[in-house]
DNA sequence: ACTATCCCCTGACGGC
DNA sequence: TGCCGTCAGGGGATAG
């Protein structure tokens, strides 16, 4: 579900209510998604106050005192919602963190529970996952990626959503970018042209921090932790819209696989040399 | 180095 | 109404 624009709203709306409060009691509903042994989790978490909250690609990253870290990725279907307090959980909600002193709580929720939490200690928790991601798609300079595509033989599609490449991108905005900067999917990353890097690169910027204003593109189960829908739907133009036509040319949106991959492309408007 | 395939899990949708 | 196959914002494991 959630790629880098969508986890990025995720963490300000979090940001805004959380920085500074105390977990209190926390129910694991669910032992699936955590990682850590649940009465550990619940141990280094509770009566922790969270001081910062971040996001690497698209791990979210909630460092408490203590030395406590919190890790989490969305993957498909997860979700970091606000609820009030006496509102009851649904069957998906997984982890519940009571706030003192807040009439609301942290819920984690997720339909598939592909997504999971984990405790780290600063050091470690760097060290394992995210030390093998790639530069973030929204930091990356136009220079380092061209010069990252040079040596790839591999499709550029594959290669973008390869997150120990760059991180942060997804099907979405892949499929977004690679259409805007008028590039097949199956384009062999070495053959791009210096200028055609650097403008899938803009293009990738661009989209990415649109898409950050609209607070992220809800296709099905994307929700802000508010629970409020993304706007960014409204701006795509090959993703979900199979069969449309382009708005530049007319011609027929049309869907392949990728990767393993669904992948959207205007055939006219991407053409695979 | 890279691709393809299966897997984790639940739900939505289309065809019969 | 139900049953079956397919697909879904991700990514890890494994075989070729």
């Amino acid at each position: 579900m959630p790629e880098l624009p969508e986890v990025e709203t995720i963490v300000r709306g979090l940001r805004r209510k959380l920085i500074g409060k105390k977990i209190g009691p926390i129910r694991v509903l669910s032992r699936q998604v955590v990682v850590d042994p649940p009465r550990r989790f619940r141990q280094a978490l509770q009566g922790a106050i969270i001081r910062e909250i971040g996001r690497k690609g698209k791990f979210i990253l909630i460092a408490c005192d203590r030395e406590v870290l919190l890790i989490t990725h969305l993957r498909m279907t997860g979700q970091f919602l606000l609820v009030p307090r006496e509102q009851a959980p649904d069957k998906h909600t997984h982890v519940i963190f009571d706030l003192e002193g807040d009439a609301c709580q942290l819920r984690y929720r997720d339909v598939r529970k592909f997504g999971w939490l984990a405790i780290k200690n600063p050091e470690e928790g760097s060290r394992s996952l995210l030390e093998a991601l790639g530069p973030d798609a929204l930091e990356i300079t136009a220079a380092a990626f061209f010069q990252g595509l040079r040596p790839k033989k591999r499709a550029i599609k594959s290669l973008l959503l390869d997150q120990t490449f760059l991180c942060g991108l997804g099907n979405i905005y892949v499929d977004e970018s690679l259409y805007r900067a008028g590039i097949h999917p199956l384009t062999r990353a070495d053959t791009l042209s210096r200028e055609q890097a650097l403008l899938l690169h803009r293009h990738i910027g661009q989209v990415l921090k649109q898409a950050i204003r609209a607070k992220g593109t809800t296709v099905s189960d994307y929700r802000g932790p508010e629970g409020i829908v993304g706007g960014f739907q409204r701006y795509l133009r090959v993703y979900d819209r199979t069969g449309e036509a382009c708005e530049a040319c007319g011609a027929l949106i049309q869907k392949s696989r990728v990767g393993g991959r669904g992948t959207h492309t205007c055939p006219a408007c991407q053409p695979l040399h």
